[in-house]
RNA sequence: UCCGGAAUAGCUCAGCGGUAGAGCGGGUGGCUGUUAACCACUAGGUCGGGGGUUCGAAUCCCUCUUCCGGAGCCA
C-alpha cells in the first residue's frame, strides 16, 4: 500500500493517506488520544477520537507507548492551535510493534546514559538535527569541490607508515608484511593524484590513537582532504573560504527547520559568510599579547588563544605562516622568510576552533628530503613521495577539513560527540 | 599523561553520622485539544567494589573501578 512521508505532508491536505512511522510521544485527554509521530523526514501531530475511531481501535492506540512503531491512516489538515503546522486525524491505525520500556525518557539524561543508549539515542530530535546537518554539510563540500575540478581520489586506510610522524597510530598487524597502521590522514597518497587528475580530494574515515580527551576530539573521525596542482598558498585559502561560504550557505538554505531544532544563532551562521580575515602567525601573537596571553613567537596556539583570537570576529580567521617548527615537513617555507612555511589553519568564531589545516607543500626534492632526514624518517618507505619531486613536480596546496568540527560550529552544539553517529573516544567503543 | 569533579530507584538528582527521599519513567484509574499534558493511587534500593573509624556509615578515612569536565596533542 502507497504511503508519504510526513516532510510532504502539506501537498496531500484533505486527502486521505497512510503514514509509517513511530510514537515519539503519546497523550491522551478522556475521549482524545494525541501521538506525536515521527518518520524520520519529520514529526507531525496526530489526533484519534474515540467516537470516530471505535472503542476497540481507541484501547489498542491507548495501550501505544514510547518509539512503538505504528501505520497511520488519517487526514492531513491544518493545525488546531498552531500556525503553519498540520495535524493528522486519524481515521484507523496498526501497530507494528507495541516497544518496550523505552530506556530514554522525556526527562534529562547525562551524557554516558545516553551514550550508552546512542543506538536509541539516534532518534531523539536534536541527535536527528544534527546527523542531519552532518549529512548536509558532507554533500555541500562534495558538491563544491566536484563544481570546481577536482575529482575523488580516496586515500588507503591501511597504509605502512605515519603521514606525519609525530602523532599515535592505531598499530595492527598485517599478514606478513608486518606491521600496517589505520590512516591518520590521506593526504600524501593525495599528492599523487594531482599529478594524474590537477585537482583531486579524498573524504573518509582517519584514526588518531592520542590519548585526547575533549570535546574537540575523536578518535575516529571524518576528513576530507583536498590537493591541487599548480595553486599556491593564497589561492588555497581562497579555496578554502570559497567552500565554507558555500557550506554555510547550503546548510542555512537546507536545515532551516534543523537549526530551529537545535536553537542555532542563525544569524551569527549568515554573518560568517562574508571574507574572512587573514593573519599571520607573528600578528596572532602580537595581538594575543596585547589582549594578555602570555603565547610567544615559537608555540602553537591554545585552546583560549583560538578563542580569544576570534573574540568579535563574526568570520572565520586564517592564522597562516607558522614558525617552521611546529609545523610539518612537507610544508613549503616562505620564499620571503625561511622561518615560517605557507601554512594556514582556518579557526571558526564563536569558540569553535580550527576547522581546517592547510598549506603549499614543498615541491623541491632535495629541500624535502633534507626535511625528512631532520625528522629522522624512513627515506626507504617514503621513495614513491620523494618520487613526486622528480617526475614534473610543480607548485601545489592542499588542506584538511574536519568533517565534524565543520558540523558542530554548524550546529552550535557543545560537543562534537553528538556529530557522529557512533562517537569513538579513548573511553568508549560501545555500541 | 596531568589537574579538577562525580558515582544513591530504570533515568535525573536531593540527603552529608541516628528508621533511604523527590521528580520523571513503569502499573492502575480519571479527563474532548494535549504540547517534556495534568490529577489520584501504586510498585520499585546490597546508596559503584573492597577495607577501616564509630554504639551506629549513603554520610568520615584509605584503596580500587568507572564516568564527567578541562589541559596538552590535533581536524
Amino acid at each position: 500500500m502507497s504511503y508519504i512521508f510526513v516532510k510532504d505532508i502539506k501537498e496531500h491536505l484533505g486527502q486521505e493517506v497512510t503514514l509509517k512511522g513511530w510514537v515519539r510521544n503519546i497523550r491522551h485527554s478522556g475521549k482524545l488520544l494525541f501521538i506525536i509521530f515521527r518518520d524520520g523526514t519529520g514529526d507531525i501531530q496526530s489526533v484519534a477520537f474515540k467516537p470516530e475511531l471505535g472503542e476497540e481501535a481507541f484501547e489498542a492506540a491507548k495501550k501505544l507507548t514510547l518509539e512503538s512503531s505504528v501505520i497511520l491512516h488519517g487526514i492531513p489538515k491544518a493545525h488546531q492551535k498552531l500556525e503553519n503546522q498540520f495535524e493528522l486525524a486519524i481515521q484507523s491505525l496498526e501497530v507494528v510493534q507495541y516497544a518496550e520500556d523505552y530506556p530514554i525518557s522525556k526527562k534529562e539524561h547525562g551524557p554516558d546514559f545516553l551514550l550508552s543508549n546512542r543506538h536509541l539515542w539516534l532518534r531523539s530530535s536534536k541527535q536527528w538535527a544534527v546527523l542531519r546537518i552532518r549529512h548536509t554539510v558532507y554533500h555541500a563540500i562534495c558538491e563544491y569541490l566536484n563544481n570546481n575540478a577536482f575529482i575523488r581520489f580516496d586515500s588507503p586506510i591501511l597504509t605502512p607508515n605515519a603521514c606525519e610522524g609525530t602523532t599515535t597510530l592505531f598499530e595492527l598487524d598485517y599478514f606478513d608484511e608486518g606491521k600496517a597502521y589505520l590512516s591518520q590522514s590521506g593526504q600524501l597518497y593525495l599528492e599523487t593524484g594531482i599529478m594524474s587528475f590537477g585537482r583531486v580530494y579524498d573524504f573518509g574515515p582517519v584514526f588518531r590513537a592520542e590519548r585526547s580527551k575533549t570535546r574537540k576530539h575523536l578518535t575516529e573521525f571524518w576528513m576530507m582532504d583536498a590537493e591541487a596542482a599548480y595553486v599556491e598558498h593564497a589561492e588555497n585559502m581562497q579555496i578554502q573560504e570559497e567552500m565554507i561560504r558555500f557550506v554555510i550557505r547550503s546548510v542555512l538554505a537546507k536545515c532551516d527547520q534543523e537549526l530551529d531544532i537545535l536553537e542555532r544563532d542563525k544569524e551569527a551562521l549568515k554573518r560568517a559568510d562574508a571574507p574572512f580575515m587573514r593573519m599571520t602567525h607573528y600578528e596572532v601573537v602580537e595581538y594575543l599579547r596585547t589582549k594578555g596571553s602570555d603565547l610567544d613567537h615559537e608555540s602553537d596556539l591554545g585552546a583560549a588563544d583560538e578563542v580569544m583570537l576570534t573574540e568579535g570576529s563574526d568570520t572565520p580567521i586564517f592564522v597562516e605562516k607558522w614558525p617552521k617548527a611546529i609545523k610539518a615537513f612537507y610544508m613549503k617555507r616562505d620564499p620571503e622568510n625561511p622561518d615560517v612555511v605557507l601554512g594556514s589553519d582556518l579557526i571558526a568564531p564563536e569558540g569553535f576552533g580550527e576547522i581546517i589545516g592547510g598549506s603549499q607543500r614543498e615541491d623541491d626534492h632535495d629541500l624535502l628530503l633534507s626535511r625528512m632526514q631532520a625528522e629522522k624518517m624512513p627515506i626507504e618507505d617514503y621513495q614513491w613521495f620523494l618520487d613526486l619531486r622528480k617526475y614534473g613536480s610543480v607548485p601545489h596546496s592542499g588542506f584538511g577539513v574536519g568533517l565534524e568540527r565543520l558540523v558542530t560550529w554548524m550546529s552550535g552544539i557543545h560537543h562534537i560527540r553528538e556529530t557522529i553517529p557512533f562517537p569513538r573516544m579513548i573511553y568508549r567503543i560501545y555500541p
